[in-house]
DNA sequence: TGAAATGTTGGGGCG
DNA sequence: ACGCCCCAACATTTC
């Protein structure tokens, strides 16, 4: 449960209106401090500031951090490459830089006569609290500080129950509370900005400093399928909307199409807004976005919302059960299992598909994100946690929000959770929406030559045939690490043992 | 936003 | 014509 005293520092709805008047003077000079909020247009914080006066923006790469609250490595690779994007359209006068947060935002106020600093909101706890404790701090240095929602549609305060509880299944969140709450804040247009101090840094030398890209090239493939600029988030908007949106629901679960937004990352690092990505979509459809794929992709932008939603008001959502009968759960520890689902070796082609395609790209389908969780989880009865914390690291849309959320929701210990017995089989799974294994192949090259049949469990395959194929178990591919039928009644058996405890 | 086990139905082969 | 079995196809229940 959150304090509430804090919220309330926090928060100052007084602000969270369109047309707000952020100070009275009129030239200020204002530090925006950029976080998760790496664009121009639709920025609160920045189009604020820019009204009053003139504007320093800053990006602090926070040092003071604990290690799980790091960013992974694919994330840091696209910061690096998002800073960059955002330094060169604020004319390379992003300063950028790494230390604490509250010395480096109270020094640059003295030295360039700064008054106000504003930001846009993060969720996660201990954001709150650092940033609270920032407010006051600059606050008690006679600086004036403000913050801003520049990332979610609806506030997590905001959507309540009658009672005043927040909504644990996500249906009536979305249905009652979201979409009968008031309509989100429509786009902010792109402010003009008088950027202080007037030089220029030497933007590539300042974000290199931070050492954000890989010191061992892994980069390579990541590189040729990703333009992690804002422009490039706009251009993948407008074409998954031209393009795809209408057939989402039909499209969304085939990993070998293209039929997902690929937003994620975009959205992570707020290179565009969920407020630009909810109006563009109404926008193009002329306010009737019932048909099939616009509403099921719109609700799928509500399950962001309900991920932070739930971070905000249950804040160890990453790290404990939110359903706590799941503290007695008997997780199984096999680093020689762990290892083997992160590398793409558990001999389960659709499994081993998706952890590659992660691995080598950063980003993984989100079919099959389900299917390899549920596999490590159930199959595994390896503790979410790990999954979690893998995904953190190799994910470029590692979001805590979201993969906290997404998480518990695949282990069946979180809120509005799939239940435990629902135990995806990889199998059928794969046959369902990988139907030829075009997905399989690309990912298992070791594969590419075993016919449909088989493409999705090839040790059922007799051995001539396999022989034929180039493939041998054991050598080539592995043989499953779990036999899936007794892993499935090993899974139901351990769930079993919750049930009598609680 | 499951899968497997179990139950039901109905057509066709066959004695 | 009839009963019986088989089994696919679909529905329901259970985990």
């Amino acid at each position: 449960m959150f304090d509430i005293s804090l919220v309330n520092l926090f928060v100052d709805k007084s602000c969270t209106n369109v047309n707000f008047t952020l100070f009275e003077r009129a030239m200020t000079t204002t530090i925006v401090w950029f976080r998760q909020d790496l664009r121009i247009d639709d920025n609160p914080a920045l189009y604020a500031a820019a009204r009053e006066g003139d504007i320093l923006p800053v990006y602090i790469y926070d040092t003071t951090l604990e290690k799980q609250h790091e960013p992974g490595g694919a994330s840091k690779w696209w910061l690096h490459h998002a800073l960059a994007d955002l330094s060169s359209q604020l004319d390379n006068r992003l300063f950028v830089t790494a230390g604490n947060p509250f010395d480096i935002l109270k020094n640059l106020c003295e030295e360039n006569n700064a008054s106000h600093v504003v930001w846009n909101r993060m969720y996660e706890h201990w954001a709150i609290q650092r940033d609270s404790n920032i407010k006051q701090a600059l606050t008690e240095n006679g600086i004036r500080v403000k913050s801003f929602n520049g990332s979610l549609l609806w506030e997590p305060m905001d959507i309540l129950k009658k009672d005043g509880t927040p909504y644990k299944v996500y249906t009536p969140y979305y249905r009652k509370g979201c979409l009968n709450a008031e309509h989100p804040r429509l786009p902010l247009a792109s402010p003009s900005l008088n950027i202080l101090p007037n030089i220029k840094f030497d933007a590539i030398t300042q974000i290199n400093s931070l050492k954000l890209l890989p010191t061992i090239p892994w980069d390579t493939e990541i590189n040729r399928q990703w333009r992690p600029t804002s422009t490039s988030a706009k251009d993948v908007l407008s074409h998954f909307i031209n393009n795809a949106i209408e057939s989402y629901s039909d499209k969304r679960n085939l990993p070998s199409v293209k039929g997902t937004s690929r937003l994620s990352p975009f959205l992570h690092f707020g290179q565009i807004s969920p407020n630009q990505i909810w109006y563009a979509v109404h926008d193009a459809f002329d306010g009737d976005v019932s048909s099939k794929g616009v509403d099921t992709y719109l609700s799928e932008i509500a399950w962001r919302e309900f991920s932070y939603y739930l971070l905000f008001h249950f804040d160890d959502l990453g790290v404990k059960n939110f359903n706590p009968k799941f503290d007695a759960f008997p997780w199984r520890e096999s680093q020689a299992e762990l290892t083997a689902w992160q590398k793409g070796q558990t001999g389960i082609p659709i499994v081993d598909a998706g952890m590659r395609e992660l691995y080598q790209t950063g980003y993984m389908h989100n079919r099959v994100r389900m299917i390899v969780g549920s596999f490590l989880v159930k199959n595994l009865l390896i503790d979410w946690r790990l999954g979690e914390r893998w995904f953190w690291d190799c994910l470029l849309d590692a979001d805590s929000a979201s993969n906290a959320a997404s998480w518990q929701w695949v282990a069946g210990s979180g809120a509005d959770a799939s239940p435990y017995f629902r135990i995806f089989n990889p199998i059928l799974q794969g046959e369902k929406f990988d139907k030829h294994g075009t997905y399989v192949r690309k990912y298992c090259p070791e594969l590419a030559q075993i016919p449909d049949k088989y493409i999705h469990k090839p040790w059922e395959m007799p051995n001539l045939l396999l022989n034929e194929c180039g493939v041998k178990l054991g050598k080539d591919y592995p043989e499953p690490i779990v036999d899936l039928k007794r892993s499935r009644q090993r899974a139901l058996d351990a769930f079993a043992t919750l049930k009598e405890t609680a």
